[in-house]
DNA sequence: AGTTATCGTAAGTTGTGACGCACGGTGCGT
DNA sequence: ACGCACCGTGCGTCACAACTTACGATAACT
């Protein structure tokens, strides 16, 4: 019937959206582009730590990244969000679906 | 500004969602109700595994379990689904609306 | 009562991912 | 040219989370 595996792309946003850093990263760049060293600032990990972490969501296409002079401005890809907004929002209605349709079961099978 | 920290549930879902097991046993419920043994039926991993992972669901708010008779049935938490779809959607309206105020920046920018 | 099936959990092992440190590269300033 | 700031990346460490195995509990049979 339906395949057991996520695609790819959703495996890789759900893995990077799996770590607490990483999610404060996001919030984080919610405001706007920011370079690494203030991403990183009053952040509970040093600054390496959350480069790695960057390097994860880039690839998850969460971020984009660009170079600018000396540093790299980090932003939300809204590519990668657009992504996991569409496959949240079908997972739910097809399990709200799912959901009424075991409803009227029960209520068949109470009478 | 903005609250670093996100909602201990909103945590404790995307923690749950950041495991490849778990999300195949929320795809596979998506079917339906089922029992330990079916959720754990071809999966890579043995049963008391499966059981473990649907704790952690349940304690994310995104599984209920009712007994019935001998077994245990496990089914989607339209609640916890919910709470992720709201998340998800203010998300990403905000941070459209400030690429979107971002975007015009550069606009700006440019002359 | 005895047997079988389903399930949860405690205990112990292991892979791996998150981290700090150190280094090298690059760009901007003096 | 020199120093400085920012950044990416190996490398080694370590804690933790995902497992298996074994056991005990409960429920539905004969």
């Amino acid at each position: 019937m339906t395949l057991d595996l996520l695609d790819p792309r959703m495996e890789a946003i759900f893995d990077a959206l799996g770590d607490r850093t990483r999610r404060r990263i996001l919030k984080r760049l919610e405001a706007g582009p920011l370079p690494v060293i203030d991403v990183a600032k009053d952040m509970p990990v040093a600054r390496p730590a959350i480069s790695q972490h960057l390097k994860i969501l880039k690839g998850a296409g969460l971020v984009v990244d660009r170079p600018v002079g000396n540093r790299r401005l980090y932003a939300l890809d809204p590519e990668g969000l657009a992504e996991l907004r569409r496959f949240v929002e079908t997972f739910w209605t097809d399990a709200l679906t799912r959901f009424a349709t075991y409803a009227e079961r029960d209520l068949e099978a109470r009478k």
